[in-house]
DNA sequence: ATATATTTTTAGATTTGTCTAAATATTTAT
DNA sequence: ATAAATATTTAGACAAATCTAAAAATATAT
């Protein structure tokens, strides 16, 4: 496996990240992504092409092909497993670990990267509920849907969120939500499509419709 | 405390430690150091003089001011910081760690590295029995005396590697000495200048001159 | 279908860090 | 003290990654 820029990097995991979303990836779309200007984009392209990670016609968008992702996820591997790491370990809050993994993650040593995850137990999931691809780029793709849609009186558990701004992170904060936390829907209100929400062993809380569906679970108790 | 390149910072901390054996550095000694042109450390100098981090003077060579040895200090922590955590905490050998925390060294976080302390138990000395700056930039400076400089029959304890070539590290190896390994002189044969070491709890072992004079050790048992 | 708006690309400039080759300053040796 | 050797700096070029402004391609609306 070649190396790539901490540039080259960042735009590889953009593309992968958007192509979820979209099949092709445009210009704009990556340069808003990116903070950064359509035509710095197209020069990247080029060059990415040429390094054959992406499927790039002028004017037709683009994406990452096999190798691309590959590139990709060993990207994402090395974000979230410093992102567990920075959790875990370094005891950082929820908010903090996403800025300083950006950082982590362009250290490319796959011997250091690899005995982390040694180190770290070999975690499924990063502290956002995402899944962590293993040493081959497999990653467990548990079944996610939104709080907002999970039947009433099912137990769940906060698997993931969508949405990470800092207004987010302090509204579940002062809510008891974070990864992990188990819980139910105990009643939903047509008037504004608010929940009530049990969470297990505490009193009931009231979820608004906007934030159900920033809240990601999967089924179990 | 602002921030540095990569670049400027590999830069600051060559400095620092060139100036350890001479007042002044030179230039073709910094380039030497940095497996870079002489033309190309001229160069820096003028951004780090303009950066007011160095003294410097065309043709009179520079030495760093007191708000580079500052920043210097902070870039020898988080090195040293990570080399610790990757040989107690991922079991890297001794040789490996180096290369690896020279580049998890430009990772800039503040928090980061004052969280890492906090993790790794405010360790003092790193693998190699290098002092690690504290949070205010001050270190432990134990008294160094090389191996071979050792009177007999003096309890002491292996606190520094002068060398970290892999010959040298697996030498050391074989002859089971290692940072904290506790020691005593018990012969010095005035042929070959070699030396009969007695480690504690294990049979003697022969280390020629040359080993000697790059093994330092602290006083005490 | 044609004009207008939007998106994308190109052309050329800028910054950072590097280089080579030539010029200049300093040191060393006779 | 002066010539030769060495060290340092300058001048100008280059690659990577970005930018602005203008041109070209594509999409949209009447």
């Amino acid at each position: 496996m070649l190396n790539y820029s901490t540039s080259e990097e960042n735009y590889i995991k953009a593309i992968f990240h958007l192509q979820e979303a979209n099949e092709t990836v445009s210009t704009n779309a990556l340069a808003q992504e990116l903070l950064t200007r359509p035509a710095s984009v197209t020069d990247m392209m080029k060059k990415l092409k040429t390094k054959k990670l992406i499927h790039y016609q002028p004017y037709q968008g683009f994406r990452l092909n096999t190798e691309g992702k590959k590139v990709a996820l060993g990207i994402i591997r090395r974000h979230r497993l410093w992102e567990f790491f920075l959790s875990e370990k370094l005891k950082f809050e929820w908010g903090e670990v996403h800025e300083v993994a950006e950082e982590l993650e362009h250290v490319s040593s796959k011997k250091l990267i690899d005995k982390l995850d040694e180190f770290l137990g070999y975690p499924k999931f990063d502290p956002h509920g995402d899944p962590i691809p293993d040493v081959h780029g497999r990653m467990e793709d548990h079944e996610r849907i939104s709080l907002f849609d999970l039947p009433l009186n099912v137990y769940a558990e906060v698997c993931h969120v969508a949405n990470q701004s800092t207004e987010m992170l302090d509204l579940l904060k002062h809510k008891s939500i974070a990864i992990g936390t188990k819980l139910e829907v105990k009643r939903k209100f047509d008037f504004d499509n608010s929940l009530e929400v049990k969470i297990r062993q505490q009193s009931p809380v009231t979820i608004s419709e906007q934030l159900a569906k920033n809240i990601f679970v999967k089924y179990g108790s």
